[in-house]
DNA sequence: TTGAAAGCGATACCAG
DNA sequence: CTGGTATCGCTTTCAA
């Protein structure tokens, strides 16, 4: 059966661009002349070897010729660890405090000379999260939030993470932990609010569901602040819509309120226009409190009084996260960072 | 020599938490008595084999006791490839717009079983960058603004990455690209002023380093507004603070103008601040309008006229990486999809 | 049904 | 100064 020989091209259309296999360090070598250790050599400039300067001029141009570039699986696996520090991704908008403070934290840990990635985390949740953390083996985590549990920590360590960092309301077992507690937010606001001489005071919580992680933190301080005083407090929750403010609003004679913490500044402006357009006055017929001192709070009218609040410095963090990695038999340690300060304008 | 027989317990101080080896595949298989084989075939459900239940348990059980999680990295050394898409991490505040539509797109390719990793790049420039990305073997690449040249994209593209988009004024050779052509913001909004009668416009350009790739794209456009017509546009520089607001509102009767596209809806509400401060009365004096539609546009009195962005669907951008993925074939593709609105409101 | 062994890509030791 | 080679952890044929 002659005919059969006829080869059938391994690419039909040999136009399109041919799936050329990824080029190794062999095929650099193969190129160059040379072996492939002497190729790991040049290209990682190993002083304990010295290469002729010939050879090295040929193995860089192979590797640049063939486009070479190498594979930082196979490197880690060799070297049996990487510098890669993980952070899950955000999952809500974040405020422009928390987006300096990490690209503050990831321009440190770059200069520490570690790798930082984010990790998408969408989907899973708690245990699963460590573990699909954990096949990527991080030399170290930072994960803000409660995203962390012991469990979790300790899958992390068992998998050769030397520093886990956590941000979040209370200490976690095992790992180092920077106490983020925002209940003081709400405390701070109620007590300068106690002190402005309101009693009837309503507490924003906001409707969307992934601000709920600083939303029940900040009331329960507002609770702290109201202990043993005679002032009263009143949940008021509202989603972030005109049509929601405007509505709460309209019914807000009916709450006999003299007072509101709005969660924070972006809240507290949706609240203050509607509550403006009612026809009611800040701060005469009602104080108003933001949070995280936004510029947008100092371009109200009446300025909006507000919570605040002052992150760690990123670099303090990458340096903590570079100890622990480096001396990994130190106690993880829990201290509080949140610095806060009521900044007192109009609307109080 | 028989005292030499006596063993140094390799750990002398064993309070710390000792640095144990991390639990490998073959450890599973010793402690359940079965070959590394037989653990792969448990752990990762083959099909094509046929493993005993009482094997599989003691398999599972094994791997839990030990606390075993897989090694990505060998794993996918193995398999020779993996399903990484990979993103750069934003470096800029990102506004609800971007991070919403971030979001989606991670959610969207992570329904589609890709996972998804976000890369800082500080310190990086140019094609160092396409480098360090190509290193960790990405299936995929999604890169926002202006990160990748040509040069960059080959160099992914023969490191394997299957699919490159980008989302950026004007084409990239090689890649896919979704054309954010951030001209026709500006363009839109000087349009819309004059129609409104406006003739001496000026253009607030951001201080803010980052904000230029942005912002002057928005500037072109309102050039090309202009062309042709009588009328003028005059270059505003402004730094997002008080102060340098204050300072362009006081020498605003001097420069003559009666309308202001501010860049965005937050230059805007800055701006709009300190000439209402000033005592000029929008839009009877001047017009302003503002980008991006924010909440706080509706907020402003008077409200805000903006230039509404919509951004493409997440889930189609996710569906064009899955496409590009599996058929490397296809001619990547170039198209607009920023569809831009005024909204026409109170301060024009 | 299970096990032995090859091999993914890069590196580092030890010979030559 | 340069080259073989073992090795990292895992998957997947091929044999038993």
């Amino acid at each position: 059966m002659p005919f059969v020989m006829v080869q059938i091209p391994k690419q039909s259309a040999p136009s399109l661009p041919a799936q050329r296999p990824v080029p190794t360090s062999a095929d650099v070598a193969r190129l160059a002349g040379v072996s492939r250790a002497t190729v790991s050599y040049v290209l990682n400039n190993t002083s304990a070897v010295r290469i002729s300067e010939p050879t090295r001029r040929r193995v860089h141009a192979a590797a640049k010729e063939l486009g070479y570039v190498p594979h930082a699986a196979a490197r880690s696996l060799r070297a049996g660890h990487s510098r890669m520090v993980l952070m899950p991704a955000p999952t809500v908008p974040v405020n422009p405090l928390y987006s300096g403070f990490f690209n503050e934290l990831q321009w440190a840990l770059s200069r520490l000379d570690y790798t930082v990635v984010q990790y998408g985390s969408v989907g899973l949740s708690g245990d699963d999260i460590a573990r699909a953390w954990a096949e990527l083996r991080p030399v170290a985590v930072v994960a803000p939030g409660a995203w962390l549990g012991p469990e979790g920590v300790a899958v992390l360590k068992r998998s050769g993470a030397r520093a886990v960092v956590t941000l979040s309301p209370e200490a976690v077992e095992g790992a180092h932990t920077l106490i983020l507690d925002h209940r003081g937010v709400g405390e701070n606001a109620i007590a300068h609010l106690l002190t402005r001489g309101r009693r009837r005071i309503g507490v924003v919580m906001p409707q969307e569901s992934g601000l709920s992680a600083f939303s029940k933190p900040r009331l329960e301080g507002c609770h702290r602040a109201v202990q043993g005083t005679d002032a009263s407090l009143t949940e008021l929750p509202l989603a972030y819509e005109e049509e929601a403010a405007a509505a709460l609003a309209a019914r807000w004679r009916s709450l006999d309120l003299d007072a509101v913490f709005a969660y924070n500044d972006e809240y507290a402006m949706l609240l203050m226009r509607a509550l403006q357009d009612e026809g009611l006055r800040i701060p005469e017929d009602l104080s108003v409190v933001g949070a995280d001192d936004l510029m947008l709070g100092r371009l109200l009218r009446p300025r909006l009084t507000t919570v605040h609040i002052q992150l760690p410095a990123g670099r303090d963090l990458a340096e903590l996260v570079d100890r622990a990695v480096r001396e990994p038999g130190v106690i993880p340690e829990t201290r509080g960072v949140l610095s806060l300060r009521v900044v007192h304008r109009e609307s109080s």
